[in-house]
DNA sequence: CGAGCATATACCGGCATCGGCATATTCGTC
DNA sequence: GACGAATATGCCGATGCCGGTATATGCTCG
């Protein structure tokens, strides 16, 4: 029942605004407390639970943590995923953050591998 | 956020078995309690669970509760359930859910509404 | 009305989650 | 080696979930 796991990851706020937003892109912790407007602990230790449970990965740059989602991902995940880009098309904090990650863009100050794709 | 609601309802094994089974006929608790093969206070208390998160509707026949899918459901909840069904093709858990239940069909003790579609 | 079946609820203990505060770790720079 | 930035972790209290035992409710039938 892997499933599980994947619906546990699913039903926290914050942990959906991140997958969401790790769907776009790559990207470190600073950029979620900036877009998601929260405290650095939290962001941290939800990256934490989902990294644990193997819906995101983490790769060191210099002093960034850069999260992903995993390049391999299992059907099921594959399929969650999906489904959650589509049922938050219409959700105002989901507009907003895809927003809020469109103005970081054009700072262009991000580390490698975040914010290029 | 209603998405967090539904996810919230998908993280149980049981309530996940209890939505899938419902995917394909209403069923009242008794018929629960022999496919999933839990004591009754289980079943009856996830089913409230959802009940009370607008996943299921319940339905008195008599003696029994009949619990199904809502008729009206909203597009979040009808692709989540979608999503639901692909994952679960290939789990063992599942499947042999389905044979449980087909196994219940065959002896068509239903009461009304249940066991019919 | 009393018995019995089907289901629901109250109460409890154990455990996980969640968020906050404080502190630790890791890395780069001077 | 000290410092600062970025991130992680330990500890805590509050809350919610989960499953079990016991008990209550609702319905039917004799």
């Amino acid at each position: 029942m892997d499933l599980i796991r994947i619906y546990q990851c699913f039903c926290d706020p914050t942990r959906l605004r991140i997958l969401h937003l790790l769907s776009q892109t790559p990207l470190c912790v600073c950029h979620f407390q900036e877009i998601l407007d929260e405290p650095q602990v939290k962001i941290s230790k939800h990256l934490a639970y989902l990294r644990e449970r193997g819906m995101v990965v983490a790769e060191r740059d210099q002093n960034w943590m850069i999260y992903s989602l995993p390049k391999k991902r299992d059907a099921e995940l594959q399929a969650n995923l999906k489904c959650l880009q589509d049922c938050v098309q219409t959700d105002s904090i989901f507009k907003r953050d895809l927003r809020a990650l469109a103005k970081l863009r054009t700072k262009a100050d991000a580390p490698d591998g975040a914010l290029l794709a």
